[in-house]
DNA sequence: TATGAATGAGAGTTCATTCAT
DNA sequence: AATGAATGAACTCTCATTCAT
């Protein structure tokens, strides 16, 4: 394993065991076991570059598995089923990743341009609610709030389970599922939609 | 204005303005014009005790005016829509409040029994969701995961609003509102609520 | 009891229980049971006159122990007893006051023209030890050290006791006052001493 | 000089100067020519770490002053002349290293077990002594307030000739030589033992 | 007279950062 | 490329001291 990688897989522990308000370098030193000037040769910009090559390269780790899904394009409820498992499955199977993109998503430690830009993950959910929108399939609550109250509602789910407050089951997935669907939906097509399955 | 009070308030701004990161005393005795020994005698713990006793203090202002809610006890729907436009309007017009909320609710700094409290506020929302399943009017997601659900998504959609992704609209909160009740409502009856409106 | 009296207590606990280094003024107060103001219009200059005050205090009550002696005047071997015995008893008794002589008896805080001034209990010493000078009972060291040595070595043995190294028994305390009898004496008369007995 | 040293250098003049007491890091670093991270690094410990450190040295320096006396082991006479010589030579020509010694002897910054260890120059001292007893030649003072009597005269006297009571001449020495012989002597000896030379 | 809230200077300590090795 | 000893700025915290009550 590269010194650099070291330095970010110490760097994503201490983000979830201490919070990013308790990171310092000789933390990172000892927990990476990395000379500090090493650290230095490595992320010029201290800290803060280490935490935002950090959240850089968990969005993008995010990214890759949403782009990996497997949508058919055809059924819109079928590819936003496979989206939302595909999300829970990163959050769930990846928690301290998670915990990275949650932790540093608001810190004014990352930069902003890296925090709000527009990934690929968040234009494929976009893009799927826009979809159902423009076939009038979904209500017409625009896409980004839309976007923010479904990934917001999903992030809180599993930190429930994370918590520890229930065990997340494939059953309680299912109904989230189902009672996410129902929000985006239109009511009237909610109901044929219900009877037509 | 006591003492105590100045530094509170200083802290609620720094949470604000430089994240809960950033947050060092000799910023706060500044912004507080407030004597360094004067913190000591007040908050004999530092700024944890500081931070601490903000987010106690905030979480018991959003639970007095969820509690101060009118509502009817009648109408599940009514009530509900009386709790998220409560809430909403908690979130929309004490935006800092708001912001200190989400800044510590994952805090190590903050003591985890104050974090993970069972305020008045997360008792009403759970209960109303219970009385909704009780009638059979919702659909039988547990009350615990569809509390997070709910109340990620609200805080999702105020953030959006607040990080300038969109405006927040009467319209708009409306539709989310029905999207909403359809997240918790089960589908036969969600559709014949709809149609009897 | 004064508060003044409180103050100079609590000042000798602590000189005994903390070590003159480790007194400040929060614990003095704390264990006085006087405010911070109170213990400033006492003592205008702070925890310096306090413990002036206090050495002070405690010298003359040395002296005055020493002072209260029943000299004989006569016999020099008889007036030395008996000054060794009161002395031993003040060490013995007085054990915290004791303490605080031997701790500020070389520190800084202490004024030098208090450490050094010349005490009727020196005074006492020297006065017995020149007389035996004088009549060719004593070997010609010259009464500052001879005095000097002499309670050195007293207090060692003291010392030795309150740290718990030996018990100091009656029977040891006529031996070391034997020896210091020795120490005195010139040799040739010491032996006639002795065996004048 | 290695900067370990230039600390407990500084650190030992602090204390013949200033006085335990009045000893604080930054004083230290700037008489050192130290970083204030330095002495971290070094002393971890801090202030605490840095005099018990200087005391243990010292205590050390003695030791080996004394352990290199050239005792002939057979005139105890001789050998405890030597010894006396041994050590009012280090107390004089040490003199700092007597105030370390002094100064932290009693001080509670100092750990208990290192101010109480029995050292090798401490043995050599009671070993001494009981040789002189076994022989039948000293009184039956036992061996440690002897000791400790004995060398709480010997640093009485140094400390008078430092505070400038008197000059601690040859003379004085060898009068106090002989006054502390006889105080160990036993009576009958000792005159034999004048009368012998 | 007695108080203790308020103060800010200064102590101890840690940290990010540099640079000779 | 890798190191860690050295640094001093900045932080947390305590203290002596004041002064309005």
């Amino acid at each position: 394993m590269t010194k650099r990688q070291a330095i970010l897989d110490a760097a994503r522990d201490l983000v979830v065991t201490e919070g990013l308000q308790q990171i310092t370098l000789p933390k990172l030193f000892a927990k990476a076991g990395v000379g500090s000037g090493t650290t230095y040769n490595l992320f010029s910009g201290g800290l803060p570059e280490i935490l935002n090559a950090l959240f850089s390269e968990t969005q993008e780790l995010l990214d890759a598995e949403i782009l990996a899904l497997p949508f058919q394009g055809k059924d819109i409820k079928a590819d936003l089923e496979i989206l939302f498992d595909g999300f829970l499955k990163f959050c769930l199977s990846r928690s301290k990743d998670l915990a990275v993109l949650l932790a540093c998503g608001h810190a004014p430690i990352i930069e902003e341009a890296l925090r709000k830009r527009t990934t690929s993950a968040v234009r494929t959910f976009t893009a799927l609610i826009a979809g159902g929108q423009a076939s009038g399939l979904f209500r017409p609550l625009p896409p980004v709030p839309s976007y923010l109250m479904i990934t917001g509602s999903l992030i809180a789910l599993v930190q429930g389970h994370h918590d520890g407050k229930y065990r997340l089951t494939a059953k309680m997935k299912g109904q989230a599922m189902e009672a996410l669907w129902s929000f985006l939906t239109s009511p009237a097509l909610s109901s044929r939609s219900a009877s037509g399955r």
